[in-house]
DNA sequence: TCGAATCGTGGTAGCGTTAACGCAACAAGA
DNA sequence: TCTTGTTGCGTTAACGCTACCACGATTCGA
């Protein structure tokens, strides 16, 4: 119909016409349907985008950028959390697959999640791989300096006196931990301070309760830490709850430093040392690749963004008491 | 083709014929197309849900719990963030009418979104509201006790004895914000307080900044409050800011009382005494009325689901000092 | 005045899937 | 043996839209 020329306003269409066309639809309330416009045109005009957990405050600011630059360039943003799973990861992916959608923002599980996004390279949907990266796997990429990151974290601490400084990490099958880890490594070596495996505590699905019972054993042990370095905003959670349930002071008796601010938390009670991420940036730029990627506006070549991060001191490092 | 049955498991294939269909999918790494069968089948498995503001923690936890409850049927969601803005959530309700969504989630941003949400009832596309209602608008519902939660924290400041208790709220178009203020209005009469004007700060669009400059204004009054109750988990965090900025100790000498748990901030710094609303259970039993509906399970007659809050006494309306 | 370009509109086909039906082959019951 | 039913699979049409082509009407340059 010539219906079809008013709404997606072409302009092979007379004044008089459009006009009426326009008074119908108002009066019918018509909607055109997305499915069958996607179904000719091999376009949805939707984004995937997959997190491991939408309420970890890191992932849903990602989100949220994501989210208005996609609806600013008049996508939609089909939201999956993967709880971490790479089996669900897997079936998300398919479902992505499955319903056309044009592009995929992703912060993977893991390295597991490589077969997973074969779905996507084998589909042709371009993808951007946000905050995790994995191992040998060519892609767009937007991620924050973990190394140099925690290197500074570390070093902070060993300026102030530490020697005895813990990890607190998630599983190394995350590049984010990885990179944590060895920039956590780096600064010890760095420092003439030998590493001591019994102050780094894994655990591959981290959730405060993990991190906690984690940070209780290190107090545990002969030589306790005097410092703790938090993978992340979620592991921060446990270390502090440990420290009050032993009524260790922080920072006097055991100081802390982590990854990731939360806004909240650190507007009503500034008081975590932390490397905050600019997560949200991460979420606009990512999309923003994508975009580029669909415009064809780009090489073939994929393009990594590395974002710094923000080095914030406040009470729990105890670099105050410290002056 | 047969291989429709194959996918759609329909009992009417031979076991040899199924082997080599399913043999061939995955050897060609097919994928069968959503948008098409959404097309004949006129189902999309897919919801729609959308919020204000999604990197407010308490509509994320909403989401979460949509998103899990819609997984484990079968269901994908698709977030639609209206950052508040009346006109946005009418283009993506209008959205998802188009994309012919099964149902839609909402949390509307306010009285004013009644228009919009014609466009579901027009088009037959069920949902829930969420958290808000609209004024003598029917449809399922599911909400906290405002007027009831409200009324116990003001209550809690009168018991601690103060009678100069503000409040900080967002625009009245809300019914969060209607509701509380009517149990704080409750509150103050039934111990004989005389309504002070001067002591509600109204502000349309609530965001930390706009607390802390109704919060400073307060503060400057020539007979300034001596608690304050913040609507939400927003406002509060103006209040702490404005109170620091002022040196102002809380709670010796500023109570306050608020609205909403923050998980994290809790966890890090149990200071807060709030109303804690069980957000993720509001998306969760949402999506269940939703699909209840879907199912026909239910009569036409629509559902209002109240979740009581959990009082938590921290300390930051004084009550551990007054002991 | 005529051919050619342009404009506005309508017709047809096809996107990938499934609902509905059709039909052969075979089994079972009379 | 004939009817009836069941099983397994193919065919057709339709979902609502747009790409593409066709065609009459108008405009324009020569």
């Amino acid at each position: 119909m010539t219906v079809s020329r008013v709404i997606n306003d072409s302009p092979r269409v007379s004044v008089e016409t459009r006009r009426r066309v326009q008074a119908s639809v108002a009066k019918l309330g018509y909607v055109p349907n997305r499915l069958a416009r996607g179904l000719t045109q091999r376009k949805t005009s939707a984004f995937g985008v997959i997190v491991p957990d939408v309420a970890n405050p890191f992932f849903t600011l990602i989100v949220r950028g994501v989210e208005q630059v996609a609806w600013r360039a008049g996508y939609h943003v089909i939201l999956c959390d993967t709880e971490g799973d790479i089996e669900r990861e897997r079936g998300y992916l398919e479902d992505m697959v499955s319903f056309q959608v044009e592009g995929v923002l992703i912060a993977p599980v893991g390295d597991t999640s490589r077969p997973n996004l074969r779905l996507l390279t084998r589909n042709n949907v371009p993808f951007v791989l946000i905050d995790r990266s994995i191992e040998g796997f060519e892609s767009d990429l937007v991620l924050g300096d973990s190394v140099g990151g925690a290197r500074k974290l570390v070093e902070h601490l060993i300026e102030l006196g530490h020697r005895r400084i813990a990890m607190i990490t998630e599983g190394l099958e995350v590049s984010t931990a990885r990179d944590r880890l060895r920039g956590y490594l780096d600064a010890l070596a760095a420092a003439g301070i030998p590493r001591d495996d019994e102050l780094i505590a894994k655990s591959s699905a981290i959730e405060p309760e993990v991190a906690r019972d984690s940070t209780l054993r290190l107090l545990d042990l002969s030589e306790p830490p005097t410092a703790i370095f938090a993978v992340n905003n979620i592991a921060v959670v446990g270390v502090v709850e440990a420290a009050r349930e032993r009524n260790l002071e922080i920072p006097g008796e055991l100081a802390l430093v982590c990854f990731d601010d939360i806004e909240h938390v650190s507007r009503i009670y500034p008081f975590l040392t932390v490397m905050a991420q600019p997560a949200e940036t991460y979420g606009t730029i990512a999309t923003q690749l994508l975009l580029d990627r669909l415009a064809g506006r780009v090489s073939r070549r994929r393009r990594t963004v590395v974002l710094p991060a923000d080095f914030i001191i406040r009470l729990s490092s105890g670099a105050h008491e410290a002056e």
